[in-house]
DNA sequence: CCTTGAAGCTACAGTGGCTGTAGATCGCAT
DNA sequence: ATGCGATCTACAGCCACTGTAGCTTCAAGG
C-alpha cells in the first residue's frame, strides 16, 4: 500500500473524517498527496501528527497553541524553552479552572440545601437562592 | 425617572449591553417598553430577571437550561421537584468536569517534568511526550 | 469488464454565547 | 439649537467543529 486514506486515518486516531479535513482546512496538517481522481493519501508521517494535534486537543490545546507546538517541533533547536512555557502556560490556566469550579460546586450544593427537606406548595427556594448572589463566597 | 435604560441596567447587573439586547433576542427577556423614539425602558423586575440570568451564568448553566429555569419560576407550582433536577444535574457534571481537569493537570506535569533539567540542544523533550499518549494514565 | 455500494469529495450552513462593526438615530444638558 | 454620548438595527466574526446536499471515486465481486 503507498499510503492510508482518510478514513484510514480516521479509524486509527479516532479522530473524525471530517474533522481532519477541517485541521487541513487551518494548517495543522499538510495538503497531502492525491490519487489520480482527487482522494487524500497519507503517509506515516501525517499519522504521527494527526496523534500529536489528538492528544494534545485532548488536553484542552486550542489549535492555536497546537500550530505553534508544530511549528516549534520542526525549529528542533528553539524548540526548548517554548514547548515548556506553552505548556506551563496550560498547567496554571488548568488549576486556575479547577479552582474555579470548585467554587461553583461549593454554591450549587448550598443553592440545593436551600430547597432539601422542603416539600410544600412554595415555588422551589432553589431557584431563589440561584439569584441571590449576595451569598456567594467570592467571584465564580 | 420611569425606567433603567439598557446601559443603567448594564452597570447594575455587569452584563455587556449587547448581551442583554442578545438575551431579548433569545427569549431571555422580554419585550421591554421602549420610550417614543425606540429606545428600550426596563423595571425592576427586568433588573431582578437578569441578576438571576447573570447569576445562573456564572455558574455555567447554559442559556437553554436558564431559559426552562424562567419557565419554571413561573409556573410556580410545578418548580419544585424540577428546579432541584436541574441543580443536582450540574454538581454532577461540574464533579465530572473537575476530575477530568485533574488528570489534565497530572498528565501536564509528567509532560513538563520529562523535559525539566535537561538543558542540551536537543529538541525538547516534551513535545515527544506530548505525542506519546501511551503513557496517559486513563482518558481525559 | 461492469456494477454496486461504501467511502470520499467540495461547499456551505449551523452550533453556543457572545463580541465587534457600521452607520444611523435618540435623549439630555447646555 | 447644538453637541455628544448613548442607543438603535443588522450583520459578520469568533472557535472547533458538526451536519447537510449533491456529487465523484475506489475497490471488490460477478
Amino acid at each position: 500500500m503507498q499510503g492510508h486514506s482518510i478514513g484510514a486515518l480516521s479509524r486509527r486516531t479516532g479522530v473524525k473524517v471530517t474533522t481532519i479535513r477541517h485541521y487541513e482546512g487551518r494548517g495543522l496538517l499538510p495538503d497531502p498527496g492525491c490519487t489520480g481522481g482527487g482522494q487524500r493519501r497519507y503517509g506515516d508521517s501525517e499519522l504521527d501528527r494527526l496523534s500529536f494535534i489528538a492528544h494534545a486537543r485532548q488536553l484542552r490545546f486550542d489549535l492555536d497553541a497546537i500550530a505553534e507546538l508544530i511549528a516549534l517541533q520542526e525549529t528542533s533547536h528553539a524548540a526548548h524553552g517554548d514547548g515548556h512555557r506553552i505548556a506551563k502556560d496550560r498547567i496554571i490556566e488548568i488549576r486556575d479552572r479547577i479552582s474555579r469550579l470548585r467554587r461553583l460546586e461549593a454554591e450549587l450544593v448550598r443553592v440545593v440545601k436551600t430547597c432539601d427537606g422542603q416539600s410544600d406548595g412554595q415555588p422551589c427556594r432553589a431557584l431563589h437562592a440561584l439569584a441571590d448572589h449576595q451569598a456567594c463566597e467570592g467571584e465564580h
